[in-house]
DNA sequence: AGTGCGATTGACT
DNA sequence: GTCAATCGCACTA
């Protein structure tokens, strides 16, 4: 696993993420990423550690899930060395295995647009606080991080979205040409 | 104890 | 394309 923060976003666009529930398995691509690098003042440890971001201190691949807007769960990837706050934004999953059930998790149909969204993913694959700080690669945890199922394609960066500080710098990537990102449709290509 | 504000989404024009 | 709901958390007093 790359050592820092946006070699890690890179890398996972085409890995896989997987939820494992009691009854069954929840899982898809990640085909879109954001870094939050050490020093970034958009980021949720630019401020240094508080409770809400202390997730993102633990060493890298581990979960930080966070609460945003009174309705969404995000979820995050820790990116540095112990006690080092960095992290990795989970965009957008292309769904590959547990569909029917997500589609239940998220009441709606299309399929295009059960994980585009970091909110939209989190419900999806029903994650939420219960797996904050787990570690992603341990082998023990119900949520995990798998390798590509496919080579990936071309990987483009843009700038992140929904940022007020920070904006100019392109720290989103994504897999081009993949239906499943988020944001306006004029960035996929 | 009170205030302000999002790494968003879904509904609506 | 625009816009407001919603609430946990950080920050100020």
């Amino acid at each position: 696993m790359p050592v820092d923060t946006v070699t890690l976003a890179r890398y996972l666009v085409g890995k896989t993420l997987v939820h494992d529930l009691p009854r069954s398995r929840v899982g898809g691509r990640i085909v879109e990423t954001e870094a939050y690098p050490v020093g970034d003042a958009a980021g949720h440890a630019f401020r240094g550690q508080t409770p809400r971001n202390r997730s993102l201190f633990l060493e890298r691949g581990h979960a930080y899930i966070y609460f945003a807007y009174g309705s969404c769960w995000c979820t995050n990837v820790s990116s540095e060395t112990c006690g080092v706050g960095g992290g990795v934004l989970i965009r957008a999953l292309e769904p590959l295995e547990g569909i029917a059930l997500m589609r239940r998790h998220r009441a709606l149909s299309r399929l295009f647009d059960l994980a585009r969204g970091p909110g939209r993913l989190s419900a999806a694959m029903r994650i939420d606080r219960r797996l904050d700080g787990l570690d992603l690669c341990s082998g023990a945890s119900p949520l995990w991080l798998g390798t590509a199922v496919r080579p990936v394609g071309e990987i483009r960066a843009t700038t992140r979205i929904g940022l007020s500080r920070e904006a100019h710098r392109t720290l989103r990537f994504y897999e081009r040409g993949s239906p499943f990102i988020s944001g306006p449709r004029r960035l996929l290509s």
